[in-house]
DNA sequence: GCGACAG
DNA sequence: ATCTTGTCGC
């Protein structure tokens, strides 16, 4: 319990370039003490007075027909191999329903913390939010009415994911979109449920479950909160015939900020051409070929030195 | 105590 | 998060 303390304090981690301190479970509690006093001002229902959406009346969150909505965001991080700490951070917005990329922005960050997992936004909210700022500065007129974030929403061990965090910090609407579970362990068996094991779970229940059109909420047993949603990769014209074929990996989607589930998930629905929501996925694209970019300048200046 | 674990 | 070519299918 308390022994580990000293012994943790000292410690660096070892993997790769990375310096990081490990994270002491004093630390840690720290974090989780922050996450549940920024909770406290979260809004998980929809709260964007400047737009709004109709959905299908069959409960399966589909879009009906949308007023207002211009501009939606997506936000990531990308990273070299073998570095954990230099990274490329990227803001895209793209235009709705058009899903056409009107700004980009990326930048290279340090990042001064190890990736923890139920921690994630102490070591990538600073940069997204950086991002935002930026935008708000240069191109009011462009900042998007809701963002993607590639991490957890309130679909956490302590119902404060990236997508929260960043969605409180910046007072923009934010969606969580993440691609693997996290394991929520205190409420119950499904929600505690190891990431494979709920990928079967899912997959037998959409399979039994038509009429959902390919998602399963995830409810907590105990509390009977509703966290978020597992979604197929069924998207904005295929979804039966995607149906029929068998169900793929899941998506995890949960409220981030100033939206409901059931927007949450008519959004992402609407945004997805491929399994990862198409902000999100430009945003990884940019910051990607970004990555690309800077390693082969470093290359370049290797070579410029060897010459001298 | 050990294992699991968004990106 | 990151590595990596081919390959199967529409």
């Amino acid at each position: 319990m308390v022994d580990n303390m000293t012994t943790d304090a000292v410690a660096t981690s070892t993997s790769g370039n990375s310096q990081y301190s490990i994270p002491t479970s004093l630390q840690k509690q720290e974090w989780a003490k922050q996450q549940s006093i920024l909770k406290q001002n979260l809004i998980e229902t929809d709260d964007h007075p400047d737009w709004t959406l109709e959905l299908s009346p069959d409960d399966t969150y589909h879009i009906e027909s949308t007023e207002g909505l211009k501009y939606i965001g997506g936000v990531d991080l990308s990273f070299i191999v073998g570095n954990n700490e230099d990274a490329i951070a990227s803001l895209i917005v793209l235009s709705y329903p058009e899903l056409e990329v009107v700004y980009e922005d990326h930048a290279k960050v340090k990042l001064t913390l190890p990736y923890i997992a139920g921690y994630l936004a102490f070591r990538e909210v600073e940069p997204l939010l950086s991002l935002i700022q930026t935008l708000r500065s240069n191109h009011p007129e462009l900042v998007p009415q809701i963002i993607l974030v590639d991490g957890c929403g309130i679909l956490h061990p302590r119902g404060f994911g990236l997508a929260s965090h960043l969605g409180l910090v910046s007072h923009i609407p934010t969606i969580g979109c993440s691609k693997n579970y996290l394991v929520i362990d205190n409420d119950g068996p499904i929600l505690g449920a190891q990431p494979t094991a709920l990928k079967y779970i899912f997959r037998d229940y959409v399979q039994q479950h038509p009429e959902t059109k390919g998602m399963m909420l995830l409810k907590g047993t105990v509390t009977g909160k509703t966290y978020g949603a597992a979604l197929s990769a069924a998207t904005r014209a295929n979804d039966k015939k995607i149906i029929e074929a068998g169900i793929q990996n899941p998506i995890f989607v949960s409220i981030g900020h100033k939206v409901s589930l059931a927007t949450a998930v008519a959004l992402v629905r609407q945004c997805s051409l491929y399994r990862v929501p198409e902000p999100i996925r430009q945003a990884d694209l940019k910051s990607r070929t970004e990555i690309k970019k800077w390693i082969r300048q470093q290359n370049e200046d290797k070579q410029a030195d060897n010459l001298q």
